[in-house]
RNA sequence: GCCCCUGUAGCUCAGUGGAUAGAGCACUGGCCUCCGAAGCCAGUGGCGCGGGUUCGAGUCCCGCCGGGGGCACCA
C-alpha cells in the first residue's frame, strides 16, 4: 500500500463530508495534495489543502483546517491529525504500523517497491541509438544508463517496457564511414588512399581496417571499389556494433531489441509512412525534393524528407521508424532519450507523429545535456570526426561501472554535468557510490553474524522496534514504492540514488544507536526483532542498487 | 537573430507553488572496551540581477546578464 494514497483518501471524503453537513460551503474542486514535510515536528505527511480553497470558500485558511481535520475519518496507519498556521493539516503515523512493515517488506522481498501503476501498458525505451560510424562515448553513457535506469524504474511500476536501440545502418553518415574503412583498409596494404572528405579520422579506424584486413586479408583490394566498400562496410559495420554492444553490456546496459533502419525500407514501412503523410496532405514537391509541410502544423520551417537524389532523409527514416513503433508494434508510449544536439529535431518529430494521426502526448523525448569531462583543469571535448574523445571503455577502466552510473543517474537530464575523472578516481573511497554501498555490505555483515551465531529470527516480534532510529529508518523504507511510483509518473530515475543516499543514512543511524546482534542478557527478543529490521534494510537498499543497476556488495 | 536547456554552499549537484532551502566533497571540532570508523554527531557556508502573478516563488510569467546546445536535400 502506498500511505499517501490513503492519506489522499481520507483527505477527501473529510472535504467531502464538510461541505455535505454545510461546516464548509461547496466550491470550486480543488486538487488535493499531500507532501512530506520538511521538518519531522511537522509530521510525516501535510496537506494545504485549506490554504488552497480559502479563495475560493472566501473563508480563513486555519478555520477550514480546524474544521476539517475532526472530519479525517480513523486509521490504523494515522497516529495523529492536527492542525497548524497559516493552514496546515498534518498527520503523522503510528508506530505500531511503521513497525509492522517490516514484516511486509520481508514477506514482499525481492519485489519490495513494485507497484501497479502501468498494468501492464506497453512502453518502450528507445536510448543510446548513436550511430556505428565509432566507439561510444561519454555523452552517450549518460544516455544509456538514464535509459536504462528509466526503463527498469517502469518495469518496477508494471509496465511492460521495452529497451531498444536504434542503428542507423543507412544514410550519409555510414557512407562515409565506409568509404573511410575503406581507405584505411587500403592503407594497410600500402596504398596510398585517401580519407574522403568529412571522414572519420579517429585511430580505431586504422585498428578496425587492420582487423579486418588481418581476418579477411586483401580480397577487397582486387575487387571493383564500389563493391568492395559495400562489403568492407557491412563488416566494418557488424564490428563497431559488436564493440559498442560489448562496451554498454560493460556499463550493463543491455536492450531487448537492436532495430536496424534498413529494415524500415525492405519491409514497407518506410513507404506506407510516406503514403499516410501524403494523403493528409502534409507533402510537397518543391525544388526537386519532397518536403514535409510542417510549417502548416506550427513549426517553424519545413523538412526535406526525400532529397532531390530520390534518397531519404535521416528524418523521413525517423518518421517511419515511429510509423513502426505505434501503428505496426502498437506500444501505447514510446520514449525517446536524445542527446542535447538532437534537440532541434523534437518539434518536428513530434509534429510528423500527430499528421501520422498519432496523439502526440504518447510520444515523449527526453533530452539528455552534455556532459563536460575534466580530467583536473583540463576540459576534454569530445568530438567523433577528430577521433579526439574519451570512450566508454576508456571511462568504465578509470572509474568502474558502479561510480558511472551513479553519477550519471544522480543528475537530472536537463541540465548539463561535469564529470572530473581525476576527482572520481581520487575520491573514489569517499564518495557517494561508497557510501550507499558501504550500508549494504554492513548489513551483510550483521547478517552473516546472526547466521554465525545461529540466530534463528524468524519468529522476530517487529512490535519491539520502537526506538527512535528504529523508526526512522522504517519511515525512510517505507516510502519506496511511493517513489517508484513517482519516479514512474514523472519519467525521473534521477530520484533513486539520492533516496538510496537517505536509507543508507538512516540505516547508519539506526546501527550507531542501536546495537542488532547483542550479547545483553534479556534483549534475545529485541535482537530477533532487529534482525528482522536488518533484513527488510538489506531488501530495501538492494532493490534500489537493483533500479540502478549497482552491484550490492556483500563485503568490501 | 530565432528555438531548447541551464544559473542554488568554495566545488559537484538535489529540491511535487507551501512551514526553518538539502546531500556529497572540502574545511573545523568531538565519538571506536560486543555487529565493518569506507561510519556517527556538531559547526562554517547559498537560490545570477530586476520586475510581475500568488495568502505564499528556488519553483510560474516577463526583461536583462552569464553558460551549453540547436537552427542542412548531416545524423
Amino acid at each position: 500500500m502506498i500511505v499517501r494514497h490513503l492519506i489522499l483518501e481520507l483527505l477527501e471524503q473529510a472535504l467531502q463530508q464538510a461541505q455535505e453537513v454545510g461546516l464548509l460551503p461547496p466550491g470550486t474542486p480543488t486538487d488535493v495534495t499531500v507532501e512530506h514535510p520538511q521538518s519531522p515536528e511537522h509530521g510525516d505527511f501535510a496537506t494545504s489543502l485549506p490554504l488552497r480553497l480559502a479563495r475560493s470558500l472566501r473563508m480563513n485558511p486555519l478555520e477550514i483546517a480546524r474544521r476539517l481535520a475532526p472530519l479525517i475519518p480513523p486509521a490504523e496507519v494515522v497516529e495523529r491529525v492536527w492542525t497548524e498556521p497559516p493552514g496546515f493539516i498534518n498527520f503523522s503515523l503510528k508506530a505500531g504500523w511503521l513497525s509492522s512493515q517490516v514484516e511486509s517488506i520481508l514477506q514482499e522481498g525481492e519485489t519490495y517497491g513494485n507497484v501497479d501503476l502501468g498494468r501492464g501498458e506497453r512502453v518502450q525505451v528507445e536510448f543510446v541509438s548513436v550511430n556505428p560510424t565509432g566507439p561510444i562515448h561519454v555523452g552517450h553513457a549518460r544516455g544509456a544508463v538514464q535509459g536504462d535506469a528509466l526503463a527498469a524504474v517502469l518495469s518496477a511500476a508494471g509496465y511492460q517496457v521495452t529497451r531498444e536501440y536504434y542503428v542507423n545502418d543507412a544514410g550519409n553518415q555510414m557512407e562515409a564511414f565506409y568509404n573511410s574503412l575503406y581507405a584505411r583498409y587500403q592503407q594497410v596494404f600500402g596504398h596510398p588512399a585517401e580519407m574522403p572528405q568529412g571522414g572519420y579520422m579517429g585511430d580505431y579506424m586504422v585498428d578496425l581496417a587492420r582487423a579486418i584486413a588481418a581476418k579477411e586479408g586483401e580480397r577487397f583490394l582486387s575487387m571493383p571499389p564500389q563493391e568492395a566498400v559495400q562489403e568492407l562496410g557491412r563488416i566494418g559495420l557488424e564490428q563497431m556494433l559488436g564493440r559498442i554492444r560489448e562496451d554498454l553490456n560493460r556499463l550493463r546496459v543491455h536492450f531487448d531489441i537492436w532495430f536496424r533502419e534498413h529494415t524500415l525500407y525492405q519491409e514497407g514501412q518506410y513507404q506506407q509512412a510516406m503514403d499516410l503523410l501524403r494523403q493528409g496532405h502534409h507533402l510537397m514537391e518543391r525544388e526537386g525534393a519532397t518536403w514535409f509541410v510542417s510549417t502548416a502544423l506550427g513549426e517553424d520551417k519545413d523538412n526535406v524528407l526525400i532529397r532531390g537524389s530520390g534518397v531519404p532523409t535521416y528524418f523521413a527514416a525517423d518518421v517511419a521508424y515511429h510509423y513502426n513503433k505505434f501503428v505496426e508494434r502498437e506500444f501505447s508510449r514510446v520514449i525517446n532519450i536524445w542527446g542535447a544536439d538532437h534537440q532541434g529535431h523534437v518539434s518536428r518529430m513530434k509534429a510528423a507523429v500527430g499528421a501520422l494521426g498519432i496523439d502526440p502526448h504518447r510520444l515523449i523525448i527526453i533530452i539528455s545535456q552534455m556532459v563536460t569531462l575534466r580530467r583536473g583543469d583540463h576540459l576534454l571535448r569530445a568530438s567523433k570526426r577528430t577521433g579526439d574523445l574519451v570512450t566508454l571503455p576508456e571511462l568504465l577502466e578509470e572509474v568502474g561501472p558502479d561510480p558511472c552510473r551513479y553519477f550519471f543517474l544522480a543528475r537530472s537530464p536537463e541540465s548539463q554535468m561535469e564529470f572530473d575523472l581525476e576527482l572520481a578516481k581520487r575520491e573514489s573511497s569517499e564518495n557517494p557510490v561508497y557510501y550507499i554501498q558501504y550500508a549494504h555490505a554492513r548489513i551483510a555483515s550483521i547478517l552473516r553474524l546472526a547466521l554465525e551465531r545461529q540466530i534463528d529470527y524468524s519468529d522476530g516480534d517487529v512490535s519491539l522496534l520502537t526506538d527512535p532510529a528504529e523508526l526512522s529508518l522504517i519511515r525512510k523504507m517505507v516510502q519506496l514504492p511511493e517513489l517508484v511510483e513517482s519516479m514512474a509518473t514523472n519519467l525521473e530515475p534521477h530520484h533513486l540514488p539520492h533516496y538510496a543516499q537517505d536509507v543508507a543514512t538512516a540505516f547508519h543511524w539506526f546501527y550507531q544507536q542501536c546495537r542488532v546482534v547483542s550479547s545483553t542478557p534479556g534483549e534475545e527478543a529485541l535482537v530477533k526483532a532487529r534482525l528482522k529490521l536488518v533484513k527488510a534494510a538489506a531488501i530495501t537498499l538492494g532493490r534500489c542498487l537493483q533500479l540502478m543497476g549497482m552491484e550490492a556488495p556483500e563485503q568490501m
